[in-house]
DNA sequence: TGTACATCAGTGAACGCGCGTTCACTGATGTAC
DNA sequence: TGTACATCAGTGAACGCGCGTTCACTGATGTAC
């Protein structure tokens, strides 16, 4: 009775039955929990009460706590593969310049979606609990992979580096900044420099010394 | 009547009245449970179970499950700046050298006390809650930093990165590989190089980029 | 269009449990004389 | 050396609380005819 049930609210909302998409719903209700709290500071109980339903509904749509953490992990590298991918955009206009665009889309990742972020990488989620987490994460870090594949496509035999061990480094440079330096959540250090320009300069920097820098090409 | 009080028991162990070192036992009880179940999942209660001791006798020692955690990251700090120190043995015999020498001991500590690395990293302590805590982070940071500054200070003016950022970029770099793929308590991913051999190629390139390398010196 | 029935998302009460913390206490040790 | 007392580390029972999960249920919706 506390809820008004008029049509109009619920073509609004798209909710069509009952309460309507309590799983969107439970997830988000979770990630807000998730950027304030840090990934083990969320409780089913409290998803419930922040959404309005009884202790018992999340059942019929996650089989417990850590179904919904890692469904939340999993949408998580989702997004994180699109926000990598976009900034890539095949390499356009240039390489390099995309690659940077990626790097700077790994922080502006982790400083937007804190909650998702620590989800992903701070939840301490049993590795193989989840099949499509394992592919989501994969499909993110292909990303990376496939940007460093490109770039050094151009370089000779001699002086080329394994693509892979490059997309793990820019993986870790940015990965590492990001976590010490750039999380959403006010767990930032101080330093003198944005994790922006830090990253960046890591980035030229490296890129220079596997003679990839702008004065190389 | 459940444990032994004899004089021989007391001495062989450095115990003296009571319990004895409790907040030492407490300590490592904590860091056994946070080795297993990460920094949100052991509890007061449990440490006190492990160590044998009523619920009520922590509180002897530390004002609340807050005040053990951010000890337990002060000491863990602790040990990481005589880490990284003994690690960079003052720059000898070579600063290059011994610069690598500090990347590998962060890795080494990251996975020989996973622990220790959890409560330092990913408890989530409120920031400004132990003075202590601050001063012993930037006494293991101050070890990379100094290192740093012993490194470019041979590089002419124009030619000199900032020994901050340089500590900084180092500092993410050792970190963003610990994190994601040299953890010790099996959250590691797989791939197919040693963290070890990440690391250190990574800084090689880096080095590199900054006009720092082998070739350069 | 109307009716009967199947489906199933969400209910609400209940459970046993472990948690952090408090309190007045006890009793081994240290110390003053 | 012996005694009286102060100290204080650890006790153990108790508290209120929120947790994850279960269960038989209800009632709005979808569907077959």
């Amino acid at each position: 009775m506390k809820k008004s049930k008029r049509d109009g609210d619920r073509r609004k909302s798209g909710r069509s039955y009952h309460h309507g998409n309590l799983s969107e719903a439970l997830v988000q209700a979770a990630l807000d929990l998730i950027a304030e709290y840090g990934p083990a500071g969320f409780s089913f109980a409290e998803v419930t009460r922040a959404v309005g339903v009884s202790p018992a509904a999340p059942y019929r749509h996650f089989q417990d706590r850590d179904a919904l953490m890692a469904d939340i992990a999993r949408r998580g590298f989702d997004r994180f593969a699109v926000a990598l991918s976009e900034a890539w955009r095949n390499g356009q206009p240039a390489p390099l310049a995309a690659l940077k665009a990626v790097g700077q889309a790994y922080l502006a990742f982790a400083r937007d979606e804190p909650a998702y972020f620590a989800a992903m990488f701070e939840a301490r989620l049993p590795p193989g609990s989840s099949r499509e987490l394992a592919q989501a994460t994969e499909r993110a870090f292909n990303v990376l992979r496939q940007a460093c594949e490109a770039l050094t496509a151009g370089l000779p035999d001699g002086k080329r580096p394994p693509a892979l061990m490059m997309s793990l480094h820019v993986w870790a440079m940015a990965h590492g900044i990001a976590s010490l330096f750039g999380r959403g959540d006010g767990a930032r250090r101080n330093v003198p420099m944005t994790p922006e320009d830090l990253l960046e300069a890591n980035m030229l920097i490296y890129l220079d010394g596997l003679g990839l820098g702008e004065a190389d090409t």
